[in-house]
DNA sequence: CGCCTTCGTGTCCTTGACACACTAAGTAGC
DNA sequence: GCTACTTAGTGTGTCAAGGACACGAAGGCG
């Protein structure tokens, strides 16, 4: 969604991408947003997107409009659903490819690509603001998407850095079930997924005991324990 | 996907839906395919699909399009996956929102919107055939989706008339699991989920005792057992 | 050396998943 | 009308998974 967009003309919707790039920090999940610089919606807050080009594929357009506007390399990326309200945007007829994005904390800082500072932010996902078009619904369902995969994919791979304790982890969940989960529960279950390895080292953040560090694991690494 | 649609001009992809119109007949899962009467894949199978019109959404769109070519009347339809490879469809720029819909058995006799006999058919979707474009990898995606549905959401519902046997109902989860199912198992589970009640009546059909009907619960119904 | 903080683990109980075998009721054929 | 056949319908025992729950271990700080 964005200024270049042209209203459709010749009888053809346009057709665009929306990305909806999560990442988690201080301790919450949080969605990448642009300030809309023209109308409509001018001043709000909106999702990054753009239209897809005629010879490119989806995925690869929604790889190339995170690209270029946030100078993210977009690892993991999966589509979400198709909007296409004929009123979702007052310019015409738009419909738009939703897609997301899992980045880990620690590429973050790259951003700004050629955006002042106070027109592109994370936003916590949670107790959204007021965003532009429908992109409320767009977030509203890559949460809900999320938490269905959080039993049987090892959704963490994304959002963390190679090496990250079991509490690390355990935040992940929290944030993205929204709710607390019990650190040996958690720890028992993890462990029968045979997702993760111990890897070199420990995490020493404060006056305890260190925490052991993992990574995931490789496919066919997970015959251990 | 159908001989209407026009190749894109201006620059703008084509924006069509295509149908996956799924029934129970003879025990089987069945996918409606139409014949392809004009190039590309000129007598070949396809799915039900065409062209999103500038004011309508996707959804009535898919459900005016699965009323046009089969006079079918849509009752459960659901958003499935955005199909947008650059090649998918040799006349131009496609891009095609998948839905599925599923129908009663006993409203297939319908039928036929001015077709010829011979171009529009039931095709079992496990054994599939050749199918124009990338339907193949649509049908596959839908059975995925369905499996998935099963343990949450009561789907025999649209599959079945109001009125339904347990075993009937058990049929369906084997034909879209593709494996048979315990009896007794199958029953308790249903039990527990408080998604049918007692019809009125029995079916008799053969030499054996015969069968209790069954009808889903309208919601808050389901407070018994 | 004592205190505080987080790391890390084991047990019990409840719940759901799955394997499994017999009686009940009706029709058909003799 | 008796027998044979066929599907409907039911209950128990076992095991795995998930949730609640408490305490010792390790290290930093004062």
């Amino acid at each position: 969604m964005t200024e270049m967009k042209r209203q459709s003309e010749g009888g053809a919707p346009a057709v665009t991408v929306d990305l909806v790039v999560l990442t988690i920090s201080d301790g919450d999940l949080k969605v990448l947003l642009l300030r809309r610089l023209a109308e409509p919606f001018a001043g709000e807050w909106s999702l990054p997107g753009g239209l897809v080009r005629l010879t490119e594929s989806l995925e690869d357009a929604a790889r190339r409009v995170l690209n270029e506007k946030t100078g993210i390399p977009g690892i993991y990326l999966e589509q979400l659903y198709t909007f296409g309200n004929p009123d979702r945007d007052p310019r015409g007829r738009v419909i738009t490819v939703a897609y997301y994005a899992l980045v880990p904390i620690d590429v973050v800082p790259v951003l700004q690509a050629g955006r002042a500072e106070r027109d592109i932010g994370w936003h916590s996902v949670r107790p959204k603001e007021d965003i532009a078009f429908d992109h409320e619904d767009i977030v509203e369902r890559v949460l809900t998407r999320l938490q269905n995969k959080l039993d049987y994919t090892p959704v963490g791979v994304e959002l963390l850095p190679v090496r990250f304790t079991l509490s690390e982890l355990q935040g992940v969940y929290e944030v993205i079930l929204g709710r607390e989960v019990d650190k040996r529960n958690f720890r028992k279950k993890i462990r029968g997924k045979d997702w993760l390895v111990r890897a070199e080292g420990v995490r020493r953040d404060g006056p305890h005991r260190p925490a052991q560090l993992y990574r995931f694991a490789s496919p066919g690494e997970n015959e251990e324990r």
